[in-house]
DNA sequence: CCAATTATGTACCGGTTGGTATATAATACT
DNA sequence: AGTATTATATACCAACCGGTACATAATTGG
């Protein structure tokens, strides 16, 4: 059994309502007073279940890309055509985008383009830098290498090229969703930005 | 002639100085104390000839709107044909998206998606939404529209959809220089995001 | 020369920031 | 029962935030 006073609050729920602060607000936007008010919590109890505000801040990044980019990743898995798989994925962030219970936007996104990266904690930067790069761009890459492989897209199709596009169509409609453009509006801009793939039939 | 003690610095300057350090942190990232560094100036010196951080930073938008967007709608504006217009809009948006110079990115997208709206004086966010609509969306609306009218858009399509892809692509754009990507990369995304567009023999 | 006017530098304001010292309360081990 | 261990609540810290009071310097108009 656990030595001393037990702890009367949920981890799991304080960093939960953490992350919702986080997502809102940015890294620097979240302030000690609004997490704590959040997560029912003191500052002592803060900082001796989390450490401080920039390791709270990592595990709260961390439970994002579990929770929501594993989701989106399961949608295009699910889906064995190449351009339905990228249709559903690309929908499924796009509902998480908007979702009306959510903070909005992407956290990912919000927190690279708050300020100037030499601003944050190193570690901060180096985890927002490794979702693009690996839980996003790596993802993609690794789908596109699969379908190339197995001759869905034509010979000398730059997978990396087209890993870049897509990351790039992500963020936009992360941005996007934080100025408060609808989700109908966000998926016939997927609809567009699916022009670029082969369909089931090898046409465009 | 003007009485009083006259100012010791040059006004457009500062107020350059001040755009560049907006930029990089965006509106609550930029502390009184870097700017007026910056500016080289004073803080009532700063006040009384800008009034405050929140007529500054709009002030500041202002100039940037004026002097960066301007810049990429002539370029647009100089090509006859639909798909090399975009190209070299989009084109234009990357240089200096990626410009060693400049403090990265673009400052109306990091500052949109930097924190909670309600967290900015009502009147930064209002200035913000107005790039988006006005200089962006409705700049791309407003060419689209005339290509349309002369044929060299299929009947039927929807050039609010297409004004909304093309913003998609220049947010996502702006996330990924402020991330790190490089210039050549989004210059190959940009031919990617082109395939929605028909070239000059109407084809795709 | 003098008054009116405007800008400047210094020093300061109350409020908020991330983070902590301290004292106490609640548990487990002996 | 007593002690070691851990969590809690209160109250506080220096540093920084946006903004300003005040005295002084520099100019124009009379």
């Amino acid at each position: 059994m656990e030595r001393g006073r037990p702890r009367i609050f949920n981890e799991e729920q304080a960093l939960e309502a953490a992350l919702g602060v986080f997502w809102l607000n940015g890294y620097q936007g979240a302030s000690l007073e609004e997490l704590t008010h959040a997560m029912g919590i003191s500052k002592p109890s803060l900082y001796g279940a989390f450490g401080n505000k920039e390791q709270l801040y990592l595990k709260a990044l961390e439970r994002y890309r579990d929770q929501q980019l594993t989701k989106h990743a399961a949608a295009m898995a699910a889906e064995p055509e190449l351009k339905q798989a990228m249709r559903m994925f690309l929908r499924s962030v796009a509902n998480m985008l908007t979702a009306p219970e959510s903070p909005g936007g992407c956290m990912a996104v919000n927190s690279a383009v708050a300020c100037d990266v030499a601003a944050l904690p190193k570690s901060v930067g180096v985890a927002i830098s490794r979702i693009f790069e690996e839980a996003v761009f790596g993802l993609l890459k690794q789908r596109f290498d699969k379908e190339l492989q197995q001759r869905n897209l034509p010979k000398g199709t730059s997978v990396e090229q087209l890993a870049d596009y897509f990351t790039v169509i992500m963020s936009g409609m992360a941005v996007m969703a934080k100025v408060g453009i609808t989700r109908k509006r966000l998926f016939n801009t997927i609809e567009h930005s699916l022009c670029v793939l082969p369909d089931s039939r090898g046409g465009y």
